[in-house]
DNA sequence: ACCTGTGAAATCGTTCACAGCG
DNA sequence: CGCTGTGAACGATTTCACAGGT
């Protein structure tokens, strides 16, 4: 099944580079601590620096949002923190579900990054009932029974999905259905969505591989040898394949107590 | 990135794209799904929907690991699983110590994932001695204190960070000269490295501002713009600075500096 | 007929370098 | 002077479209 559709289409807006929108929040973090050391401004050099990045994509980054600096100044900090969570909508309030309470919802419901900006956490909802009623993070989760009446009633639209990758594309249908139109999965799975929904992934796993990937590398620049040891599979040999070894893999749950 | 020097400037002819090598696990779990299921080959339509990209994409990507497919067929599933693996280098064994055992260092060690590639936790790391001999995913916690020797007995060269923000760079140093080469970042801060050491972050609240902003793009194209609170913050100086519209203007949705 | 592999074109993102303003 | 804002050069990535096997 499946022609997945996973990414924004492409509104026709003038807007803001892709790129750019992701270091936003890179940037209001670092200008929030300044705030709060009452640092009244910055250069394009110093907030870089902070916030990991060099200076000329900055300055390209906020010549996007307008002209906020002053030349041969810098960036006024507390207008430039007004700004900057204005454009990235942070001056209203998100109320957001998390769906699957295992560690992995209990850490995200317990994360003080989510109550710091605009995002509340309206409602922690789980499946199994043992859990309903359970404070998680001061909240009671409640049943998955009662997700749809949850959005609706809380203007929902935000959904966070931490639940094993087998409920993660139904979880992520009836959020979609309730009124969502955001959502952060970190289900190890692709989900399919209708044209109009977001969806961001956040998969552990690979960000691992990917530094196992350079890591290899690196280990192979040391020494040199080109070894080209035989695959344990033939290359296009054409015999119909075996059931797959012992109980290896297949992509566990994001999270489930062992 | 952390400070300005990163990345490798493309030299051998064996480099791989960045953009290819972060698809390479989505691949390969797609992959592994079908290899589940007997499978024998795949085309790169079929895959790559599997795996939530365009088949041009998927194409283009495995042409930098080589020539694995067969025209008129496609790929061979297992040959293609192996080939992946290797290049992402998990037929090895990658041991992996986790630091900062709380909600979210709880969850990573249960997390499936991990173990079900070429991970293994080797140790979790505390600083609280609260924490020291407690069993977690079947883990014994060990205190920080142990941190190098952890490090070096087991030939640990990734390590993830899991800690409050506050001790981030601390442990990520102390993690640097004990011989780790490789950093997955959840706290949310900018960690400095030396060259040559990697560093993969991952931010929740980050990408829930990402959807923010997108959410609010979205309410803005259906409903006309309201003027909400007036910035608590003047402008720098009395002059208000009109924005500078690079290209075009006129559909830009609602906000907008006046 | 079908599907891969890949140059070439189009698009997106980053960096340079300097004009221009405070 | 110092520092922003930004065209223009550069580089990376995606997409197109079709040549070339099977």
């Amino acid at each position: 099944m499946a022609t997945g559709r996973t990414h924004r289409p492409a509104t026709r807006s003038r807007g803001i580079p892709e790129a750019t929108v992701a270091r936003l929040p890179l940037y209001l973090r670092a200008l929030t601590a300044l705030s709060e050391r009452s640092v009244p401004t910055v250069s394009s050099e110093e907030l870089a620096s902070a916030a990991g990045v060099n200076s000329a994509k900055l300055r390209k980054d906020f010549s996007y949002l307008g002209s906020y600096g002053t030349r041969g100044v810098g960036y006024d900090v507390e207008y430039l923190v007004y700004q900057i969570s204005r454009e990235l909508g942070l001056t209203q309030d998100w109320p957001v579900v998390i769906v699957g309470i295992g560690n992995l919802g209990a850490a995200l419901a317990n994360y003080g990054g989510f109550a710091s900006r605009g995002f509340r956490v309206a409602a922690l909802i789980d499946a199994d009932p043992a859990m309903s009623g359970k404070p998680v993070a001061g909240i009671a989760v409640q049943h998955a029974d009662e997700l749809e009446k949850i959005i609706s009633d809380n203007g929902v639209s935000i959904g966070v999905i931490a639940t094993p990758a087998g409920s993660a594309q139904q979880v992520c249908e009836r959020l979609v259905a309730a009124g969502v139109t955001s959502i952060l999965n970190f289900a190890p799975t692709v989900l399919t969505v209708p044209d109009g929904v977001d969806v961001r992934k956040v998969d552990l796993s690979i960000e691992l591989q990917i530094l196992a990937f350079h890591e290899q590398r690196k280990a192979g620049e040391e020494a040199p040898p080109e070894e080209e040891t035989a695959p344990p599979v033939a290359p296009p040999a054409a015999t119909v394949k075996k059931r797959t070894d012992p109980g290896s893999d297949g992509d566990v749950p994001a999270v489930m107590p062992a």
